[in-house]
DNA sequence: ATCATTTTTAAACACTTGTTTAAATTAGTT
DNA sequence: AACTAATTTAAACAAGTGTTTAAAAATGAT
């Protein structure tokens, strides 16, 4: 798991579990210290600050985030294929962090968050060149020619929500934990079947 | 705007605007009291504790939450028109309190919510009949032989996730309050077009 | 006007918060 | 071994937390 094992590395491991689950101002210090099995000193020895070490696990997280992401849209495939490996490993990435996406919408949602910690890796995202590919395969007639924020808000929409309301789900529909994980399974293939269906409608 | 004056009712619509906007743990009883313009004690005389305060905002906002939507599903109207008013309708109630999906799921999960607070008035989805119409509308095969929580699901994402990722979509595409009102707009649309094409297949 | 009741206030309660301090311990170097 | 620097600790800091108290003010009834 932890590759690192120095006490530096230990606190900011923890952080990552205590704030990707329970928020920024659902923690404290000290709950993030208990975690790390460390004094409270210590994580302002390392970090100076809460917010310091948060601002440092954000980036971490995003980091991870947009890894797999970045992955897909370099590939060197058809766009429809790269589509439907987005949601394909969305899905395999988020079920096993299935904290992340409510965690960074929530989080980049927090006015006090400085901008300088949300800009700089979102950027990553169109340095892959996938909107200019997607713009090129609207003029060829091979995608559907819709505004491409919304294009990016229907994929991540279908990829994120289904784990950001888990609780709700869950709750609507009176399914437990492990009939949910299933539930996704299923979904995915809805998602992808929907997605490839109204982004790349079938030529007559 | 709000009907009852009383200190009771000024102190309830300030928590209302403070719990939807920063969450449970994002404020504090102090904070509340001064959006109202009251004294702290009498949060708690009036509400006896801030837990208690934030469970009467959570029922209140979950009330304005279903409303519209069982609405919506009670019409006397064919399967298709009601999802497509559903759509119109979601989009209008929550441009109005963009907060407010955010808010729900983010409590939903938050393990320290009550199983009282959350089940109540979540099952008067169910009855209203729109899932056996829906499961109706499969065998006539007017409707796409999906799992009904999926349809949930995928209604719920494309209405409420781009509500919620505000702050995130922001950031990606570099646009402005004002302009992302506007992509909302037009995105309403995307989603009504791709819904619909989705889960009322045309016959052949 | 007197009284009891309700509402509002300022102050305090015990506890937690983020952060700092200064001493204790450990590790590394010569 | 002795000395220096880095690490870890317990303790304390001031400020903020939810909550309670007891007195003050406002209200309504007789």
């Amino acid at each position: 798991m932890s590759k690192d094992t120095t006490t530096e590395a230990k606190i900011k491991e923890a952080a990552k579990r205590v704030f990707t689950n329970k928020g920024f101002s659902g923690c404290s210090s000290r709950e993030i210290a208990k975690e790390a099995g460390m004094n409270v000193a210590l994580v302002n020895y390392y970090f100076r600050s809460k917010e310091q070490l948060f601002n440092v696990v954000f980036h971490t997280v995003m980091d991870d985030f947009m890894l797999s992401m970045k992955d897909v849209f370099r590939m060197k495939q058809p766009l429809e294929t790269k589509v439907r490996l987005f949601i394909e490993r969305e899905y395999e990435f988020i079920t096993k962090h299935p904290e992340i996406p409510g965690f960074i919408v929530s989080e980049m949602n927090r006015c006090e968050v400085g901008d300088s910690n949300k800009q700089f890796i979102m950027d990553e995202i169109a340095e892959t060149g996938i909107f200019e590919e997607m713009h090129q395969a609207q003029i060829t007639g091979e995608m559907r020619k819709i505004d491409l924020c919304s294009a990016t808000l229907i994929l991540m929409s279908n990829c994120h929500f289904p784990f950001i309301a888990k609780g709700l789900m869950q709750e609507i529909h009176h399914i437990d934990d492990e009939k949910y994980a299933q539930q996704l399974v299923l979904h995915k293939q809805y998602v992808i079947e929907m997605m490839i269906g109204y982004l790349f409608p079938a030529k007559k």
